[in-house]
RNA sequence: UGGGGCGUAGCCAAGCGGUAAGGCACCGGCCUUUGGAGCCGGCAUUCGCAGGUUCGAAUCCUGCCGCCCCAGCCA
């Protein structure tokens, strides 16, 4: 496994951690990360996971993975899988510290009749509608539930009667005890139980009440010892009852709570349930559909794990909200990881053949190549070049554009590495459309530089027709056309923005033949075109399926739309 | 009209009373057998606004404005 760089920029919760170890209130810090396994990890995800790990390796302390398995409605061991392996894919290991809330339900109740026996807990027999009426609004107070004065031997006899399934769901909730008129909602007497007749995917059907995340999670965090739990912004209002929890509780360890902006991302959506709502519906091919944000998706696209963390370091961590990257930033990660070790290697996307007319009709040369410029040690390969090659059909104009300097009538330009080349001739069909380029080539160009030194604008990437391999190519664009997708239209929602052309499938493109045998996952810069790798699902022995995770950048892109 | 937060460049983000880091984007130039990469330079007289304190304020105080989150038996 490749190691994390361990050496982030300073942000507001390393001062927090450094003044708490400067204080001697920590000796060594334990995070944790603590997914729900409901859904598949995404991009926002690994933003805490870089954070929760990197600061657990940076002062050589801890972080534990926990799964936050409180609601047995919405979770799967299928996610649990994913999320361990995409973790793990990150760079990032939990060692023996693998832990479930699920795994505390027992200590949780006895929590909860801790409290009960204080006086600081109820059961209550409202139902749903009638708390949420109970409950009052943003500007009035709440008002104290018929049942909230119910004796403490009643409490605990009902609530022993809860978990022994005597009552059907939504029948009976157990209540915090607090306050009904707190401005904080969250204050207004919590639920911490509710009863659940559903079958758990770890603890089976030993219980029929569940707890709460409020309920759950400072508990469970104050159980590992955590000393410091991190989460977003949108917990902030949940603190003063995280807190209120552990003040009530005989527990030795109180873990504060930190909470930081959780990532958005230009063109994207990172909620969960959107997600899911994504592959319930048949919008993308799955959770890894190389257009998602998920770990998974990236991870099929192409991306690197160093391009991720990375990303996480760049982006930082605050508590500013409403803040959005730009898709173009984890982008360019991405680009500056891939530029330093993908191996290049040509490809024509939108071939067109050229026929060198004055070069031996069966005359075969190889020629040899450097796999990267950035990189020596990579080595280089020999490509095979003959009478006719293909070329980008984009690489050639007829009446060529003032800053066009790559093929057109009477011009000269380089073959990548091979020889000079000069448009003779271009021949059309019927219908007007090129079908074949004649040329004519410098004998005294070979290698791509010719002995009177004389200069060409334009270098083009080619591959020799008759041994030429053909592969599917894959260009993506964002899945969303809206920079944010949430903004729908009247009556509409996000998926009215959904992006028609963000999957481009390309077929009998031509690949130089080394790539006959890439494998699956390879990565690859397509020469003057972008990185590309070899789908890890689609693709098969004969049947080359290519991923476009990201173009090159492209300033002739920028200079046409001048 | 309640509570909790946040406002530093197009996007992130340092800064914590001593005179605005860094990255991305953008704009010039150099270099280049990828219009890639690389290199060099430029890019906030000003920190939401208005007052105040101070020799000195993005940093402290007051008031205002804007935006985000909260009324699940989701997390």
């Amino acid at each position: 496994m490749d190691t994390p760089n361990t050496t982030p920029a300073g942000n507001f919760v390393r001062d927090i951690i450094d003044g708490d170890l400067a204080s001697g209130k920590h000796q060594t810090i334990i995070t944790r990360f603590p997914p729900e396994p409901n859904g598949y990890l995404h991009i926002g995800h690994a933003k805490s996971i870089c954070l929760n790990f990197g600061l657990a390796l940076s002062y050589k302390g801890r972080c534990n993975l926990r799964f936050d398995d409180t609601n047995p409605i919405k979770e799967e061991q299928e996610y649990i899988d994913s999320i361990k392996n995409d973790v793990r894919w990150l760079g990032f290991s939990w060692g023996q510290t693998e832990f479930y809330a699920s795994d505390y339900f027992e200590q949780l109740y006895e929590y909860a009749v801790h409290l009960i026996k204080a006086g600081h807990a109820y059961v209550d027999d409202l139902n749903a509608d009638q708390i949420r009426e109970y409950r009052g609004t943003l500007t009035e107070p709440g008002k104290n539930s018929p049942h909230r004065d119910r004796s403490i031997e009643e409490n605990l006899d009902l609530f022993e009667r809860m978990r022994n399934g005597e009552f059907p769901d939504g029948s009976k909730v157990l209540r915090a005890k607090i306050d009904m008129a707190s401005p904080n909602i969250n204050m207004r007497d919590p639920v911490m139980y509710r009863i659940l007749h559903a079958h758990h995917h770890r603890t089976g059907d030993t219980w029929c009440l569940y707890p709460t995340y409020d309920w759950a999670h400072g508990q469970s965090d104050s159980i590992e010892g955590i000393t410091h739990s991190i989460c977003t912004l949108e917990f902030e209002d949940h603190r003063p009852l995280y807190n209120w929890f552990l003040d009530n509780l005989p527990v030795t360890s109180h873990p504060q709570q930190i909470e930081f902006a959780r990532l958005e991302l230009t063109y994207t959506v990172m909620s969960k349930r959107k997600l899911l709502l994504l592959v319930k519906d048949g919008h993308v091919a799955g959770w890894d559909d190389p257009r998602m944000p998920t770990i998974s998706g990236l991870r099929r696209r192409g991306y690197t794990p160093e391009a991720i963390r990375t990303f996480c370091d760049r982006i930082g961590v605050a508590k500013r909200k409403d803040s959005t990257i730009e898709i173009s930033f984890l982008e360019d990660c991405l680009r500056e990881d891939l530029n330093k070790r993908a191996l290049r290697v040509m490809a024509v996307l939108d071939p067109i053949k050229v026929v060198i007319d004055n070069y031996p009709e069966d005359k075969t040369e190889e020629f040899e190549t450097v796999n990267n410029p950035e990189d020596e040690s990579m080595g280089s390969r020999r490509v095979p070049f003959s009478r006719e090659v293909y070329i980008e059909r984009d690489d050639f104009q007829e009446e060529p554009h003032k800053k066009f300097f790559r093929l057109a009538p009477g011009r000269e330009v380089r073959l990548k590495g091979a020889y000079f080349i000069t448009c003779t001739n271009v021949v059309k069909d019927s219908a007007g459309n090129i079908t074949e380029l004649h040329c004519t080539y410098d004998p005294e160009s070979k290698g791509g530089e010719t002995p009177d030194g004389r200069k060409v604008k334009g270098t083009l990437h080619w591959v020799s027709a008759k041994h030429a391999v053909d592969a599917e190519v894959r260009l993506y664009d964002h899945l969303f056309r809206e920079i944010d997708p949430n903004k729908a239209p009247d009556g509409q929602d996000f998926t009215s923005n959904l992006n028609p052309d963000s999957l481009r499938t390309l077929t009998h493109c031509k690949v130089e033949p080394g790539l006959a045998d890439a494998s699956p996952g390879n990565r690859f810069q397509f020469l003057r075109q972008g990185y590309f790798c070899v789908d890890s699902i689609d693709s098969k022995p004969g049947r080359l399926v290519f991923n476009r995770t990201v173009s090159l950048r492209d300033t002739w892109s920028k200079l046409q739309k001048q």
